[in-house]
DNA sequence: TGTACATCAGTGAACGCGCGTTCACTGATGTAC
DNA sequence: TGTACATCAGTGAACGCGCGTTCACTGATGTAC
């Protein structure tokens, strides 16, 4: 709690506070706990406060997305690589960072996916939703174009394809929920076979059977 | 309304009357929007009827998803229809009865997956989940005895490869909401062919390529 | 068939609580000159 | 370098509201005899 310590009349980050506070909230008691009085509370500033830096608790939860989806998209994008070493391990690694970002900030996970928050509460939200897609569809372009042009699939619905997977496993199995499904593998197994049956679906197999 | 009618001091259902008024709830203002004392009001009874028959909150929620489980399987159920006509053509119309049943019962759907509840809330919810699985583990099942025994991939595995395709395409297309992302094809279009890849990855190409 | 009684489902009034929101305010910061 | 002033971020007190929960109660139902 650093971002805590001494502080006169005002708070220097505020904004970046609430924001924290949020994500602790989400932690600590889902998303219904994100409140306006007590992400205040956490920041250690008065229930007015919040108001000089969001409309409400929605505005809050669209910027705690936003962020996520700028993070997301990092990871996405160093995972990929620039498609090196060569594009299919560097595909599997993109579902890989899927997943690990859902593991490892299953808050900013929540806020992004389940916070039942129209995209297009903000154009910012919206945009960075859209970039962090935008590096999972040129990964699948990418891909698409090691295939033969005689019956190609279009790049746009293998992106869609895969996401749905990740996105399915994550949702299902892939945070750490006790009480959660067991299974019978970890969730980047699961992912990771399910993206090479899916490729060899589509004719790039490694022929390894 | 016709659960509303007359009635003298004895509701007579209130049970199912609170288990609808949750859904409606669901469906108006979202998971967060249920709470005990509206749909007391909406069953047109008073805020301390509903402790006769429910713990909390809670415990009606998980109750909805209960019931919602129990319809989803008779879906899925019906759809497999004993793998005829035949089995990849039955595991197909699985596939579609579960977009359908993610569409048609959106409020469900949500009780079901995104409640938050934990999966042994009540040894019920649990089992009546367990129920819904087994129908697409069972259709895998019948899927993977069509490989050939060297090499065939644990039917657990497919299962959950599908569901989890399955739950990902319904989760971010396939719900009526506007304002999701839009799509170059409807969300049953999307999960059929990623199905169709996937098992031709398996090696149960219907030789199209 | 009737009567007494136990059981049960719903009442309504009350309470404490936390949240959202507004308001006139005040302390701090930065800037013009 | 100093001073006056505008701007801005946070205060704290207040309010109305709806929710969860408890309670002694009462009207209806069913059952024993």
């Amino acid at each position: 709690m650093s971002w805590h310590e001494r502080r006169g009349y005002h708070h220097g980050n505020l904004r970046e506070a609430l924001i924290k506070a949020a994500l602790n909230l989400i932690g600590e008691k889902g998303l219904g706990g994100v409140t306006f009085a007590e992400a205040a509370r956490a920041a250690g500033v008065s229930p007015a406060a919040p108001y000089r830096h969001f409309r409400d608790r929605d505005a809050l939860m669209a910027e705690v997305a936003r962020q996520g989806f700028e993070r997301f998209e990092a990871m996405l994008t160093a995972a990929w690589n620039g498609g090196r070493p060569e594009p299919l391990k560097a595909f599997e690694n993109v579902g890989r960072a899927y997943l690990a970002f859902a593991r490892s900030e299953p808050a900013y996970y929540a806020a992004m996916f389940e916070a039942g928050l129209p995209p297009d509460a903000s154009a910012e939200l919206r945009e960075a939703g859209e970039r962090a897609y935008s590096v999972l569809r040129t990964a699948s372009d990418a891909v698409c174009a090691l295939l033969p042009k005689e019956g190609r699939p279009p790049a746009s619905m293998v992106s869609l394809h895969v996401w749905s997977l990740a996105h399915g496993v994550a949702s299902l199995f892939g945070r750490g929920d006790p009480g959660r499904r067991k299974l019978p593998m970890t969730p980047e197994e699961l992912l990771e076979a399910g993206v090479l049956i899916y490729l060899q679906g589509l004719g790039l197999g490694e022929s390894k059977r």
